[in-house]
DNA sequence: CGCCTTTTTGATAGCCGTCAAATTTCGTGG
DNA sequence: CCACGAAATTTGACGGCTATCAAAAAGGCG
């Protein structure tokens, strides 16, 4: 019965996982990925439309998604709301909590989904002892500030079809480095919510699909999304960095 | 002569540094700032105008600001420009540099200034063993992901005159926080600044400050600002949380 | 299959960007 | 300390982009 408890835990753990490249375990060896794997033990489902945390909840864990798709929001107490991101395997959950020890922010689940569960203090304690683990998520939260600072480029610099271009373009690279087709992949979200993360309203979001759809840029299928010419797309957007 | 050096560090050092309580040493105890301190031993003068660092430049040390001002601004291939922040004393620079080893934006002094350097491999090391240390490092870069969320929800929803009061009520509490009055101040940067940073162009820049006066909520002289009602200044902006 | 949500498209209005010019401020050198 | 020129700020007029309002069409879930 050991066994088969030891075979269960390889199996859940980060030893195994398939987003072992894309997670928290990037740049650590086989020993430090099983100590890891000890303290990322407990998994969590979601379902579509499901809530992962809640703002102003107390927050104890990180999560890393296993499976599935979430947008992360802000909403104001004057009803203003904006959603700050949306979330593809491998990435981590939950950042902005550790500044106040409360969730910032709603994340929601886009499609049934799974998480890890990374218990903060655990992760700062395995950390002392494992550099590379230390580093990698310092690194990870470093390049959450950098994505934040290009979609403030975004917001305060682009036009409605630029932005789109940039936001189509960075799903792309997304699902592309997950093995998917970076040319034609199925958007999880609303109009709306594509326009609340790139500050317009959702119909603005819909003639600008219009217009790269007559361009012949792209093909728009309500969510199905197909891209006819990376080239000419980035182009568009003026060759920026398009939300890295 | 040994006692000569010692006072010598300790003067610069982070024990005595009046922004102890507002910087990394927050929640240290005093062994273990006297450690940060010997980390922290070099500091750097910078004029007006000129550059902390430059983009794409290799990344060593983090910066923290000692006295003065700065901005921190992305410039795309393109000739697209923002600015990503404004710094005062006691602020973290270079967070967003740790996830590619390269400075990803510029960080250019708005009078003269001076900073901390703090080699970033030896902040990682000592902070292994000083756990409060990496409790507070982790906490500040949050708290940078949480305000720039912040920063993209007035993007991405907020009209010219609410952002303008967002930011002199961002200003205001920042000032306040460093012992200045949070009423009367003197803003550093340009109009053209200002504008990058809250997406919107020098003259609607401009035009705000005119129309907030002339609703006698503020009284501008150029770069003096005074702040004449803090509270209805504040329904400006829709009781939004204000650039925390 | 039917209802509700989502998306698309059109018409109109308002906010902000652009262009322009006058005025004030600031930095430099005499 | 003053004077000059460059930079920054203010204000006006106009146009374009996007929000808003509205209605129809398409899609999805029970």
């Amino acid at each position: 019965m050991s066994t088969n408890f030891d075979i269960a835990q390889l199996r859940s753990s980060c030893a195994t996982c398939s987003l072992r490249e894309l997670c928290l375990p990037v740049g650590l060896n086989d020993q430090e990925v099983h100590l890891l794997g000890e303290v990322v033990s407990h998994k969590r489902k979601i379902r579509r439309g499901g809530y992962l945390y809640h703002t102003s909840t107390k927050f104890q864990t990180l999560y890393a998604i296993k499976s599935g798709f979430f947008k992360t929001c802000i909403l104001e107490e004057d009803g203003r709301q904006q959603v700050t991101g949306f979330h593809m395997t491998g990435e981590l959950l939950g950042l902005d909590a550790i500044s106040g020890d409360l969730h910032t922010c709603d994340a929601i689940a886009l499609e049934n989904s799974e998480v890890c569960e990374i218990p903060f203090a655990k992760l700062e304690e395995i950390s002392r002892t494992i550099p590379s683990l230390m580093r990698h998520f310092h690194r990870i939260m470093s390049r959450e500030i950098v994505r934040d600072h290009s979609i403030m480029l975004l917001l305060g610099s682009m036009k409605a079809e630029e932005r789109l271009a940039s936001f189509l373009l960075n799903m792309s690279r997304r699902f592309a480095i997950r093995g998917y087709s970076e040319t034609s992949f199925i958007l999880r979200m609303t109009r709306e919510e594509i326009g609340s993360y790139l500050g317009l309203k959702l119909e603005t979001v819909s003639r600008a699909f219009s217009k790269l759809q007559h361009e012949t840029l792209i093909t728009v299928n309500n969510k199905h999304i197909q891209i006819l010419d990376l080239d000419r797309l980035k182009l568009k957007m003026g060759n920026t960095s398009c939300l890295t």
